[in-house]
DNA sequence: GAGATTTATATTGTACACAATATAGTTTTG
DNA sequence: CAAAACTATATTGTGTACAATATAAATCTC
């Protein structure tokens, strides 16, 4: 088994080096895609988030995305001055920002309905493939989440 | 059809936000790990790189990792400065910068090895199964990377 | 072999990503 | 109700990530 050893060092060998790779070539593809939508691939995704159902507050998105307030703040302050959502203290509850969107946050949904299709057509996937391997992906990030303690 | 439209733009569902999800997974995983050899994930994976064959230059590194110059200076830099790896102008093409590993940089091999294992065990599969998840991965990058140009 | 093209790296600017810390507001407890 | 504990967000600092640009060296072309 000695000689086994050195190519499992191979970061192309490698399940994490392959999930790092994808996430990049998912970012290549996204990007000509949001950008005549004026956003950013992590913007998309707490785009994404308000569509589903505001307002909400910063922590709401933050446990949907896995994205700490670092990340988020200076990201939603960015939508915040492009005009697509509203960042307001709760009244009930002053520790809470509120994100709501705005009309032209609420419009843009419309324009980012087909980006989903483009990108399944993408992957040269059929719908139970493409979510046969989410699936997959899940149960691992849930394995890789959960065996953080027995280190 | 009409009344699935809204839940497809939901990011649990999608994959792209599964294979994000299933990477900061991965960094929550090998920060611990890394932490004691005083390397972050995408340093790790340079230093894979340079285990496997040095000299190389920058742009090599970068074709095995999908990384630009404008990521891999700073980063080099960094790990020079760490006192594991050297970087020098090549003799025959100037324009080159080529990396090699010091004594420190090479010795920090061994201690790395344990850490695929570890990876593997907290991803919770066997080695086949750790295998056929990371050759779809690969597929499916290079399915993204293909359809880039027929968008 | 001088000029145009290409190649390799560096630099700059914008945008995540997260740990650590700070701050302010809320809830809990005695 | 006052002190302690907790919670939500913001701030700071370090480190990617990449587009666009700059620079310098090598190569190609006539």
């Amino acid at each position: 088994m000695k000689e086994t050893d050195a190519p499992i060092l191979a970061p192309e060998q490698q399940l994490c080096f392959a999930v790092y790779a994808a996430g990049q070539a998912f970012a290549r593809l996204y990007r000509p895609l949001l950008e005549p939508l004026g956003l950013t691939y992590p913007q998309y995704l707490a785009m994404l988030v308000l569509w589903e159902g505001e307002p909400i507050s910063v922590t709401g998105i933050g446990q949907r995305l896995g994205l700490d307030t670092g990340t988020l703040t200076p990201l939603l302050k960015r939508l915040e001055a492009a005009g697509l959502v509203r960042r307001t203290r709760s009244a009930e509850d002053e520790r809470r920002v509120v994100v709501t969107l705005t009309d032209r946050g609420r419009a843009l949904k419309e324009r980012a309905r087909t980006i989903p299709d483009a990108v399944a057509c993408a992957s040269g996937r059929d719908i139970d493939g493409v979510v046969a391997l989410r699936d997959e992906l899940k149960a691992l990030a849930r394995a890789l989440d959960t065996s953080e303690s027995a280190l």
